[in-house]
DNA sequence: TTGACAACATACTCGATAGTATGTTCAAGT
DNA sequence: ACTTGAACATACTATCGAGTATGTTGTCAA
């Protein structure tokens, strides 16, 4: 075998990782068109030319499928916008850089990003499916840990000069709304290639800090 | 009787309607807390101490109820914008004026706007659940008017050269998505009053504005 | 070669819920 | 007084889907 290095234990746990994300990228597909409740892990399995067996046999529950979609999502948004967070930048444009990472990478997995729109609302008020509570408190940290990277940003580029808002809670629910539009409006176009998706990403961010008061120019 | 001038058949026929609207709040409640298709028509009743029987004498199906509650969104939207729009006034005053009755009617009527909102995304992915073709067309031509309310005053403003957006599309998505904020992430605090609800629109409409690039002040 | 186990597929159970069928009450008309 | 029908409540059915139990296949290790 070509991959004769790799033992069998690891090259089993990666096959069962690319099974879980096979599953997992069905799953957005479905819970993003039709919803958590109204999507039946039949259609899961079909989507991906498949059976529920082999969902149960990754995951205990369809709830438990639900909230691995969720910290995947949640995964990718950290991954995207926690590099630049690093940079040594003046605030005002730390701000930017992260408002464009996050919008490029909700674009790019819009469906999970739908699901934890969705995890976020059963968050909010308190439907989770589940019993799990350290499942839970984990995925509400995950969130609030996130929103608190752009709380930071915010706070910074306030205290420059470089923006203003008056009450940092709606200011930074705003900001979210704005940046997480694409989730809900942006329908992929055929042979849309990168430069179209980013140019689609510029404008939201322009509104995003034109909303924060920024007035300067745009790179 | 005090209401002795009305006829029988139009103190039945407001009977019949303050019934359906006492069902529809308590579907828009449940609706909004779990979901379309999470919630289930004896909850619906059970919030209104009723039950079952009452709900299927008013309406045909699950499906029913939910388009009513989504048409009776949508009406509150209108009479909440239209007299505006007919003011003669600077198409950029007209503008604050629109979003800022906008946003206080979503806050007030949080329910059934959520309730909108899942219709939205029900039409925008075809999984509207119903067969009546009739009026899924209509619940979207209305959806559709009111986008082009917005959208013509938006045009307004820009000729007149106080706001300044790149892709109309993106910038009308961006701002519905800011105005519509609080359907999402308000949440009525107990002794609130009439000016504290004010105060979080008029920012919500600073926002929106600010983001379309005005630059003024606000009164 | 032969257990043994992972990775599924197939075939079932069972509870929840949309929808229906029927019973009850009460107000209005005659 | 009696009929009628609207406005419900109660009791039932039928379906759908989450979860389970079991069967099948291929792979690796000894």
């Amino acid at each position: 075998m070509a991959t004769a290095a790799r033992s069998t234990k690891y090259r089993r746990q990666s096959d069962t990782d690319l099974s879980r994300m096979e599953i997992m990228e069905g799953a957005a597909l479905c819970f993003e068109a039709r919803g958590y409740s109204a999507t039946s892990l039949d259609e899961v399995a079909a989507r991906i030319s498949s059976t529920k067996g082999r969902i149960y046999h990754h995951y205990a529950s369809k709830a438990e499928l639900f909230l691995d979609v969720y910290r995947t999502g949640m995964m990718m948004n950290f991954q995207a916008i926690e590099p630049i967070l690093e940079r040594d930048m003046p605030a005002i444009d730390r701000l930017k850089a992260v408002l464009k990472a996050h919008v490029m990478c909700v674009i790019r997995t819009k469906p999970f990003q739908n699901v934890v729109g969705q995890g976020v609302d059963m968050l909010r008020h308190g439907t989770m499916p589940a019993n799990e509570h350290a499942e839970l408190e984990q995925l509400a940290a995950l969130r609030d840990a996130y929103s608190d990277h752009f709380c930071t940003v915010l706070e910074q580029a306030m205290a420059d000069g470089d923006i203003a808002y008056a009450n940092i809670k709606i200011a930074l629910n705003s900001v979210f709304m704005c940046i997480n539009g694409p989730i809900v409006w942006f329908t992929p176009r055929k042979g849309q290639d990168e430069r179209e998706i980013e140019a689609v990403a510029d404008e939201c961010v322009l509104y995003a800090i034109r909303l924060l008061g920024y007035t300067g120019e745009m790179p």
